[in-house]
DNA sequence: TTCTTCATGTAATTAGTTACATGATTGA
DNA sequence: TCAATCATGTAACTAATTACATGAAGAA
Protein backbone atom coordinates (compact mmCIF):
# COMPACT_ATOMS: atom_id res chain seq x y z
CA UNK A 1 0.00 0.00 0.00
CA UNK A 2 2.01 2.80 -1.55
CA UNK A 3 1.14 6.56 -0.89
CA UNK A 4 0.13 8.75 -3.73
CA UNK A 5 1.39 12.04 -4.57
CA UNK A 6 -2.18 13.20 -3.62
CA UNK A 7 -1.90 11.43 0.00
CA UNK A 8 1.25 13.47 0.62
CA UNK A 9 -0.29 16.88 -0.91
CA UNK A 10 -3.06 15.84 2.31
CA UNK A 11 -0.18 14.70 4.82
CA UNK A 12 1.51 18.24 4.18
CA UNK A 13 -1.08 20.26 5.34
CA UNK A 14 -1.99 18.18 7.92
CA UNK A 15 1.91 19.43 8.56
CA UNK A 16 1.03 23.03 8.61
CA UNK A 17 -2.02 22.38 11.17
CA UNK A 18 -4.52 19.97 11.75
CA UNK A 19 -8.06 20.30 9.42
CA UNK A 20 -11.17 18.58 9.22
CA UNK A 21 -11.43 16.73 6.22
CA UNK A 22 -14.22 19.85 5.37
CA UNK A 23 -11.53 22.53 5.92
CA UNK A 24 -9.02 20.13 3.79
CA UNK A 25 -11.02 19.84 0.67
CA UNK A 26 -11.56 23.71 0.70
CA UNK A 27 -8.04 24.02 0.65
CA UNK A 28 -7.95 22.15 -2.40
CA UNK A 29 -10.03 24.24 -4.08
CA UNK A 30 -7.72 27.88 -2.86
CA UNK A 31 -4.30 26.84 -2.73
CA UNK A 32 -2.87 22.86 -3.01
CA UNK A 33 -5.58 22.52 -5.92
CA UNK A 34 -3.56 25.03 -8.16
CA UNK A 35 -0.66 22.37 -8.25
CA UNK A 36 -2.15 18.94 -7.45
CA UNK A 37 -6.00 19.28 -8.41
CA UNK A 38 -7.90 16.20 -6.68
CA UNK A 39 -11.94 15.60 -6.35
CA UNK A 40 -13.42 16.77 -2.86
CA UNK A 41 -14.06 12.91 -2.95
CA UNK A 42 -10.37 11.81 -2.34
CA UNK A 43 -9.93 14.78 -0.23
CA UNK A 44 -12.15 12.95 2.55
CA UNK A 45 -10.63 9.74 1.72
CA UNK A 46 -7.45 10.01 2.33
CA UNK A 47 -6.75 11.17 5.76
CA UNK A 48 -8.63 8.00 7.15
CA UNK A 49 -5.74 6.25 5.25
CA UNK A 50 -3.07 8.15 6.53
CA UNK A 51 -4.61 7.34 9.97
CA UNK A 52 -4.33 3.80 8.80
CA UNK A 53 -0.95 4.00 8.24
CA UNK A 54 -0.15 5.76 11.59
CA UNK A 55 0.85 8.90 9.63
CA UNK A 56 -2.21 10.89 10.87
CA UNK A 57 -4.48 10.82 14.05
CA UNK A 58 -8.04 11.82 14.26
CA UNK A 59 -10.13 13.29 17.13
CA UNK A 60 -13.89 13.67 17.61
CA UNK A 61 -15.15 17.62 18.02
CA UNK A 62 -18.59 18.78 18.72
CA UNK A 63 -20.08 22.27 17.76
CA UNK A 64 -23.53 21.97 19.60
CA UNK A 65 -24.34 18.23 18.57
CA UNK A 66 -22.95 18.37 14.76
CA UNK A 67 -19.87 15.97 15.12
CA UNK A 68 -16.65 17.23 13.20
CA UNK A 69 -13.51 14.72 12.82
CA UNK A 70 -10.07 17.08 13.02
CA UNK A 71 -6.81 15.04 11.56
CA UNK A 72 -3.27 16.02 12.88
CA UNK A 73 0.15 14.49 11.96
CA UNK A 74 1.83 12.44 13.98
CA UNK A 75 5.84 12.03 14.63
CA UNK A 76 5.94 8.95 11.73
CA UNK A 77 4.03 11.51 9.41
CA UNK A 78 6.72 14.47 9.60
CA UNK A 79 9.36 11.59 9.33
CA UNK A 80 7.43 10.23 6.06
CA UNK A 81 6.91 13.93 4.84
CA UNK A 82 10.41 14.83 5.08
CA UNK A 83 11.51 12.09 3.16
CA UNK A 84 9.12 12.71 0.37
CA UNK A 85 10.03 16.32 0.51
CA UNK A 86 13.87 15.15 -0.21
CA UNK A 87 13.52 13.47 -3.54
CA UNK A 88 13.05 15.77 -6.40
CA UNK A 89 9.41 16.20 -7.70
CA UNK A 90 7.94 15.83 -11.33
CA UNK A 91 7.86 18.91 -13.60
CA UNK A 92 4.61 20.54 -14.44
CA UNK A 93 2.43 18.41 -16.85
CA UNK A 94 -0.51 20.30 -18.46
CA UNK A 95 -3.68 19.77 -19.18
CA UNK A 96 -5.25 22.01 -22.05
CA UNK A 97 -8.44 20.72 -23.75
CA UNK A 98 -8.75 24.66 -25.65
CA UNK A 99 -5.13 24.80 -26.27
CA UNK A 100 -5.54 21.25 -28.13
CA UNK A 101 -8.82 22.86 -29.89
CA UNK A 102 -6.46 25.79 -31.25
CA UNK A 103 -3.65 23.59 -32.31
CA UNK A 104 -6.30 21.46 -34.43
CA UNK A 105 -8.46 24.29 -35.57
CA UNK A 106 -7.71 23.96 -39.24
CA UNK A 107 -10.22 21.27 -38.88
CA UNK A 108 -12.96 23.94 -37.96
CA UNK A 109 -14.16 27.05 -38.44
CA UNK A 110 -13.03 30.04 -37.62
CA UNK A 111 -15.51 30.73 -35.15
CA UNK A 112 -14.56 28.09 -33.49
CA UNK A 113 -11.26 29.11 -33.27
CA UNK A 114 -12.32 32.81 -31.66
CA UNK A 115 -14.52 31.18 -29.25
CA UNK A 116 -11.44 29.26 -28.04
CA UNK A 117 -9.41 31.79 -27.52
CA UNK A 118 -12.35 33.89 -26.57
CA UNK A 119 -12.32 31.09 -23.94
CA UNK A 120 -8.79 31.11 -22.71
CA UNK A 121 -8.71 34.91 -22.62
CA UNK A 122 -11.92 34.73 -19.77
CA UNK A 123 -9.97 32.06 -18.33
CA UNK A 124 -7.14 34.44 -17.31
CA UNK A 125 -9.07 37.03 -16.28
CA UNK A 126 -10.61 35.10 -14.32
CA UNK A 127 -7.51 33.35 -12.35
CA UNK A 128 -5.53 36.87 -12.59
CA UNK A 129 -8.39 38.63 -10.62
CA UNK A 130 -8.20 35.66 -7.95
CA UNK A 131 -4.37 35.86 -7.47
CA UNK A 132 -4.33 39.56 -7.90
CA UNK A 133 -6.63 39.34 -4.29
CA UNK A 134 -4.46 36.58 -2.84
CA UNK A 135 -1.21 38.88 -3.58
CA UNK A 136 -2.46 42.03 -1.79
CA UNK A 137 -3.71 39.81 0.90
CA UNK A 138 -0.12 38.16 1.31
CA UNK A 139 1.37 41.50 1.29
CA UNK A 140 -0.72 43.79 3.34
CA UNK A 141 -1.87 40.74 6.25
CA UNK A 142 0.35 37.94 5.99
CA UNK A 143 -2.19 35.70 5.52
CA UNK A 144 -3.24 33.05 7.87
CA UNK A 145 0.09 31.45 8.28
CA UNK A 146 2.67 34.57 8.62
CA UNK A 147 5.90 31.81 8.95
CA UNK A 148 5.08 30.30 5.80
CA UNK A 149 5.81 33.28 4.31
CA UNK A 150 8.85 32.59 2.43
CA UNK A 151 8.07 29.42 0.64
CA UNK A 152 4.32 30.73 0.12
CA UNK A 153 6.07 33.42 -1.75
CA UNK A 154 7.99 30.81 -3.54
CA UNK A 155 5.07 29.37 -5.24
CA UNK A 156 2.69 32.11 -5.55
CA UNK A 157 5.10 33.90 -7.61
CA UNK A 158 4.94 30.49 -9.98
CA UNK A 159 1.28 31.49 -10.50
CA UNK A 160 1.70 35.10 -11.38
CA UNK A 161 4.40 33.90 -13.95
CA UNK A 162 2.48 31.57 -15.68
CA UNK A 163 -0.46 33.56 -15.87
CA UNK A 164 1.14 35.99 -17.17
CA UNK A 165 2.18 34.13 -20.10
CA UNK A 166 -0.88 32.51 -20.72
CA UNK A 167 -2.10 36.21 -20.83
CA UNK A 168 0.73 37.37 -23.33
CA UNK A 169 0.17 34.32 -25.25
CA UNK A 170 -3.54 34.88 -25.66
CA UNK A 171 -3.48 38.27 -26.62
CA UNK A 172 -0.60 37.69 -29.09
CA UNK A 173 -3.26 34.87 -30.42
CA UNK A 174 -5.73 36.88 -30.95
CA UNK A 175 -3.75 39.89 -32.33
CA UNK A 176 -2.01 37.55 -34.78
CA UNK A 177 -5.34 36.16 -35.85
CA UNK A 178 -7.72 39.20 -36.23
CA UNK A 179 -7.29 39.43 -39.83
CA UNK A 180 -7.82 35.67 -40.58
CA UNK A 181 -10.85 34.60 -42.87
CA UNK A 182 -10.00 30.93 -42.69
CA UNK A 183 -8.11 28.32 -40.57
CA UNK A 184 -5.91 27.12 -43.41
CA UNK A 185 -3.22 29.15 -45.37
CA UNK A 186 -5.83 28.96 -48.53
CA UNK A 187 -8.53 30.44 -47.18
CA UNK A 188 -6.74 33.33 -45.37
CA UNK A 189 -4.52 31.89 -42.35
CA UNK A 190 -1.18 33.28 -42.03
CA UNK A 191 2.00 32.13 -39.57
CA UNK A 192 2.45 35.43 -38.08
CA UNK A 193 5.30 37.07 -39.06
CA UNK A 194 7.02 36.91 -35.29
CA UNK A 195 6.11 32.74 -34.89
CA UNK A 196 9.19 31.16 -34.55
CA UNK A 197 11.78 34.13 -34.03
CA UNK A 198 9.90 35.37 -31.19
CA UNK A 199 12.79 37.91 -30.31
CA UNK A 200 10.41 40.26 -28.00
CA UNK A 201 10.87 37.62 -25.11
CA UNK A 202 10.71 38.62 -21.84
CA UNK A 203 13.32 39.54 -20.15
CA UNK A 204 14.51 37.82 -17.27
CA UNK A 205 13.64 39.09 -13.63
CA UNK A 206 16.43 40.56 -12.36
CA UNK B 1 -20.98 6.00 -24.85
CA UNK B 2 -19.82 8.97 -24.64
CA UNK B 3 -16.00 10.00 -26.33
CA UNK B 4 -14.00 11.65 -24.00
CA UNK B 5 -11.09 14.91 -24.91
CA UNK B 6 -8.87 12.32 -25.30
CA UNK B 7 -10.67 10.49 -27.68
CA UNK B 8 -11.41 13.56 -29.52
CA UNK B 9 -7.59 14.16 -29.43
CA UNK B 10 -7.31 10.97 -31.32
CA UNK B 11 -9.92 11.79 -33.62
CA UNK B 12 -8.18 15.39 -34.52
CA UNK B 13 -4.83 13.32 -35.77
CA UNK B 14 -6.76 11.17 -37.61
CA UNK B 15 -8.37 14.53 -38.86
CA UNK B 16 -4.92 15.56 -40.25
CA UNK B 17 -4.03 12.26 -41.94
CA UNK B 18 -4.13 8.14 -41.38
CA UNK B 19 -2.25 6.87 -39.35
CA UNK B 20 -1.38 3.46 -37.44
CA UNK B 21 -1.51 3.16 -33.40
CA UNK B 22 1.87 3.73 -33.25
CA UNK B 23 2.22 6.54 -35.41
CA UNK B 24 -0.54 7.98 -33.19
CA UNK B 25 1.40 6.46 -30.19
CA UNK B 26 4.51 8.26 -31.15
CA UNK B 27 2.56 12.01 -32.02
CA UNK B 28 1.26 11.62 -28.26
CA UNK B 29 4.84 11.52 -27.29
CA UNK B 30 5.83 14.27 -29.53
CA UNK B 31 3.04 16.88 -30.08
CA UNK B 32 -0.36 16.37 -28.22
CA UNK B 33 1.03 14.63 -25.15
CA UNK B 34 2.41 18.33 -24.35
CA UNK B 35 -1.58 20.07 -24.22
CA UNK B 36 -2.74 16.26 -23.18
CA UNK B 37 -1.33 13.28 -22.20
CA UNK B 38 -2.16 9.87 -22.11
CA UNK B 39 -0.19 6.56 -21.96
CA UNK B 40 0.22 4.87 -25.13
CA UNK B 41 -2.18 2.41 -24.17
CA UNK B 42 -5.26 4.23 -24.30
CA UNK B 43 -3.85 5.48 -27.35
CA UNK B 44 -3.79 1.93 -29.12
CA UNK B 45 -7.53 1.16 -27.61
CA UNK B 46 -9.20 4.71 -28.48
CA UNK B 47 -9.53 4.09 -32.62
CA UNK B 48 -10.89 0.77 -32.10
CA UNK B 49 -13.69 2.38 -30.17
CA UNK B 50 -13.62 5.17 -32.97
CA UNK B 51 -14.18 2.72 -35.78
CA UNK B 52 -16.92 0.74 -33.63
CA UNK B 53 -18.71 4.36 -33.50
CA UNK B 54 -18.24 4.62 -37.16
CA UNK B 55 -16.22 8.28 -36.55
CA UNK B 56 -12.97 5.77 -37.98
CA UNK B 57 -12.16 2.89 -40.19
CA UNK B 58 -9.31 0.70 -40.78
CA UNK B 59 -7.35 -0.88 -43.28
CA UNK B 60 -4.92 -3.82 -43.03
CA UNK B 61 -1.46 -2.77 -44.47
CA UNK B 62 1.59 -5.25 -45.08
CA UNK B 63 5.55 -4.39 -44.74
CA UNK B 64 6.57 -8.07 -45.74
CA UNK B 65 4.70 -10.26 -43.97
CA UNK B 66 4.39 -7.86 -40.84
CA UNK B 67 0.80 -6.15 -40.74
CA UNK B 68 -0.28 -2.88 -39.55
CA UNK B 69 -3.26 -1.17 -39.01
CA UNK B 70 -3.68 2.14 -40.72
CA UNK B 71 -6.95 4.46 -38.84
CA UNK B 72 -8.96 7.16 -40.79
CA UNK B 73 -11.26 9.69 -40.37
CA UNK B 74 -15.07 8.98 -41.85
CA UNK B 75 -17.25 11.94 -42.85
CA UNK B 76 -19.26 11.34 -39.18
CA UNK B 77 -16.19 11.54 -38.01
CA UNK B 78 -15.12 14.50 -39.14
CA UNK B 79 -18.94 16.39 -38.54
CA UNK B 80 -18.17 15.06 -34.68
CA UNK B 81 -14.45 16.47 -34.95
CA UNK B 82 -16.12 19.94 -36.45
CA UNK B 83 -18.75 19.96 -33.56
CA UNK B 84 -16.36 19.20 -30.74
CA UNK B 85 -13.94 22.02 -32.10
CA UNK B 86 -16.62 24.48 -31.95
CA UNK B 87 -17.29 24.40 -28.02
CA UNK B 88 -15.09 26.22 -25.70
CA UNK B 89 -12.73 24.10 -24.45
CA UNK B 90 -10.73 24.14 -20.30
CA UNK B 91 -7.97 26.15 -19.07
CA UNK B 92 -5.48 24.52 -18.35
CA UNK B 93 -4.53 22.49 -15.32
CA UNK B 94 -1.47 21.53 -13.81
CA UNK B 95 -0.14 18.98 -11.79
CA UNK B 96 3.33 20.30 -10.66
CA UNK B 97 4.86 17.63 -7.97
CA UNK B 98 8.32 19.54 -7.47
CA UNK B 99 6.28 23.16 -6.87
CA UNK B 100 4.09 21.08 -4.41
CA UNK B 101 7.39 20.74 -2.40
CA UNK B 102 8.66 23.74 -2.58
CA UNK B 103 5.01 24.97 -1.50
CA UNK B 104 5.60 23.04 1.18
CA UNK B 105 9.50 22.75 1.81
CA UNK B 106 9.20 24.97 5.09
CA UNK B 107 8.36 21.64 6.76
CA UNK B 108 11.31 19.74 5.32
CA UNK B 109 15.45 21.01 4.99
CA UNK B 110 16.96 23.73 2.91
CA UNK B 111 18.85 21.21 0.97
CA UNK B 112 15.18 19.05 -0.21
CA UNK B 113 14.00 22.79 -1.69
CA UNK B 114 17.10 22.86 -3.61
CA UNK B 115 17.15 19.99 -5.28
CA UNK B 116 13.54 20.62 -6.51
CA UNK B 117 14.71 23.81 -7.66
CA UNK B 118 17.47 21.70 -9.32
CA UNK B 119 14.73 19.29 -10.70
CA UNK B 120 12.89 22.13 -12.26
CA UNK B 121 15.89 24.05 -13.90
CA UNK B 122 16.79 19.99 -15.49
CA UNK B 123 12.99 20.31 -16.95
CA UNK B 124 13.15 23.61 -18.25
CA UNK B 125 16.66 22.73 -20.21
CA UNK B 126 15.48 19.60 -21.38
CA UNK B 127 12.35 21.12 -22.24
CA UNK B 128 13.41 24.41 -23.95
CA UNK B 129 16.03 22.61 -26.04
CA UNK B 130 13.51 20.59 -27.58
CA UNK B 131 11.21 23.38 -28.04
CA UNK B 132 14.21 25.37 -29.68
CA UNK B 133 14.84 22.20 -31.99
CA UNK B 134 11.53 22.10 -33.10
CA UNK B 135 11.01 25.63 -33.56
CA UNK B 136 13.92 25.87 -35.84
CA UNK B 137 12.47 22.48 -37.63
CA UNK B 138 9.03 25.14 -38.65
CA UNK B 139 10.95 28.01 -39.80
CA UNK B 140 13.26 26.69 -42.10
CA UNK B 141 11.50 23.31 -43.61
CA UNK B 142 7.73 23.57 -43.21
CA UNK B 143 7.71 20.68 -40.73
CA UNK B 144 5.42 17.45 -42.09
CA UNK B 145 2.53 19.45 -42.40
CA UNK B 146 3.05 22.58 -43.72
CA UNK B 147 -0.86 23.69 -44.13
CA UNK B 148 -1.35 23.00 -40.53
CA UNK B 149 1.67 25.95 -39.76
CA UNK B 150 -0.19 28.73 -39.36
CA UNK B 151 -2.74 26.96 -36.31
CA UNK B 152 1.16 25.26 -34.80
CA UNK B 153 2.67 28.42 -34.72
CA UNK B 154 -0.40 29.49 -32.87
CA UNK B 155 0.45 26.26 -30.86
CA UNK B 156 3.95 26.09 -30.37
CA UNK B 157 3.48 29.70 -29.13
CA UNK B 158 2.11 28.65 -26.08
CA UNK B 159 4.60 26.30 -25.09
CA UNK B 160 7.60 28.74 -25.40
CA UNK B 161 5.50 31.57 -23.63
CA UNK B 162 5.09 29.03 -20.93
CA UNK B 163 8.71 27.69 -20.53
CA UNK B 164 9.94 30.83 -20.29
CA UNK B 165 7.97 31.91 -18.22
CA UNK B 166 9.12 28.37 -15.72
CA UNK B 167 12.31 29.74 -16.42
CA UNK B 168 12.06 32.47 -15.43
CA UNK B 169 10.74 31.68 -12.49
CA UNK B 170 13.34 28.97 -11.44
CA UNK B 171 16.10 31.58 -12.01
CA UNK B 172 14.05 34.22 -9.87
CA UNK B 173 13.44 30.93 -7.12
CA UNK B 174 16.85 30.15 -6.84
CA UNK B 175 18.23 33.76 -6.87
CA UNK B 176 15.67 34.49 -3.79
CA UNK B 177 16.86 31.82 -1.49
CA UNK B 178 20.49 31.60 -2.17
CA UNK B 179 21.32 32.97 0.54
CA UNK B 180 18.47 31.46 2.72
CA UNK B 181 20.22 29.25 6.08
CA UNK B 182 17.16 27.84 6.53
CA UNK B 183 13.57 27.19 5.44
CA UNK B 184 11.37 29.06 7.96
CA UNK B 185 11.61 32.88 8.90
CA UNK B 186 13.28 31.79 12.32
CA UNK B 187 16.21 29.59 10.83
CA UNK B 188 17.37 31.73 7.96
CA UNK B 189 14.36 32.10 5.46
CA UNK B 190 13.10 35.87 3.80
CA UNK B 191 10.04 36.27 2.37
CA UNK B 192 11.91 37.53 -1.38
CA UNK B 193 11.29 41.55 -1.07
CA UNK B 194 9.68 41.60 -4.61
CA UNK B 195 7.28 38.65 -3.78
CA UNK B 196 4.35 40.38 -3.98
CA UNK B 197 4.58 43.21 -5.81
CA UNK B 198 6.14 41.87 -8.92
CA UNK B 199 6.99 45.50 -11.06
CA UNK B 200 9.06 44.21 -13.04
CA UNK B 201 6.09 42.19 -14.90
CA UNK B 202 7.08 41.16 -18.32
CA UNK B 203 5.66 43.15 -21.34
CA UNK B 204 2.67 42.57 -22.86
CA UNK B 205 4.05 40.89 -26.22
CA UNK B 206 3.22 43.91 -29.46
C1' DT C 1 -38.58 30.52 7.58
C1' DT C 2 -35.28 30.17 4.27
C1' DC C 3 -30.76 30.26 2.42
C1' DT C 4 -26.03 29.43 2.94
C1' DT C 5 -22.37 27.27 4.93
C1' DC C 6 -20.70 23.56 7.75
C1' DA C 7 -19.82 18.75 7.69
C1' DT C 8 -19.33 14.02 5.89
C1' DG C 9 -19.80 10.74 3.39
C1' DT C 10 -20.99 6.57 -0.28
C1' DA C 11 -21.90 4.14 -4.63
C1' DA C 12 -21.06 3.38 -9.21
C1' DT C 13 -18.30 3.96 -12.68
C1' DT C 14 -14.40 4.88 -15.70
C1' DA C 15 -10.41 6.59 -17.44
C1' DG C 16 -5.98 5.78 -17.16
C1' DT C 17 -1.46 3.68 -15.66
C1' DT C 18 2.02 0.11 -15.18
C1' DA C 19 3.89 -3.87 -16.44
C1' DC C 20 4.36 -7.44 -19.37
C1' DA C 21 4.56 -9.97 -23.74
C1' DT C 22 5.47 -11.05 -28.55
C1' DG C 23 7.46 -11.07 -32.90
C1' DA C 24 9.03 -8.84 -37.41
C1' DT C 25 12.19 -5.80 -39.78
C1' DT C 26 16.18 -2.96 -40.57
C1' DG C 27 20.70 -1.36 -40.29
C1' DA C 28 25.35 -1.78 -38.38
C1' DT D 1 24.24 -11.66 -35.31
C1' DC D 2 22.84 -8.17 -32.50
C1' DA D 3 20.57 -4.01 -31.20
C1' DA D 4 17.20 -0.79 -32.20
C1' DT D 5 13.02 0.23 -33.95
C1' DC D 6 8.56 -1.16 -35.83
C1' DA D 7 4.19 -2.84 -34.44
C1' DT D 8 0.46 -4.30 -31.34
C1' DG D 9 -1.47 -5.54 -27.88
C1' DT D 10 -3.51 -7.38 -22.96
C1' DA D 11 -4.13 -8.01 -17.98
C1' DA D 12 -4.38 -6.24 -13.58
C1' DC D 13 -5.01 -2.60 -11.09
C1' DT D 14 -6.11 1.86 -9.02
C1' DA D 15 -6.73 6.44 -8.65
C1' DA D 16 -10.03 9.51 -9.47
C1' DT D 17 -14.48 11.46 -11.02
C1' DT D 18 -19.40 12.19 -10.93
C1' DA D 19 -23.48 12.08 -8.79
C1' DC D 20 -26.08 11.59 -4.99
C1' DA D 21 -27.48 11.98 -0.13
C1' DT D 22 -28.10 13.74 4.54
C1' DG D 23 -28.57 16.81 8.18
C1' DA D 24 -27.06 20.57 11.59
C1' DA D 25 -25.94 25.44 12.49
C1' DG D 26 -26.07 30.24 11.75
C1' DA D 27 -27.40 34.38 9.55
C1' DA D 28 -30.96 37.29 7.42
Amino acid sequence: MELTTTSYAILSLLGVRPWTTYELAQQMDRSVGHMWPRAASVVYEEPKRLVRLGLAESTKRYTGKRASTVYSITDAGREALATWLAEPGGGPTIEFEALLKVAFADQGSIEALRTNLAAVREHVDREQARSDARMREYATTGGPHPDRLPVIALAARYFFEQEAALRRWVEWAEAATVEWTGVTPDTGAQVPPDAFTASDVPPRVS
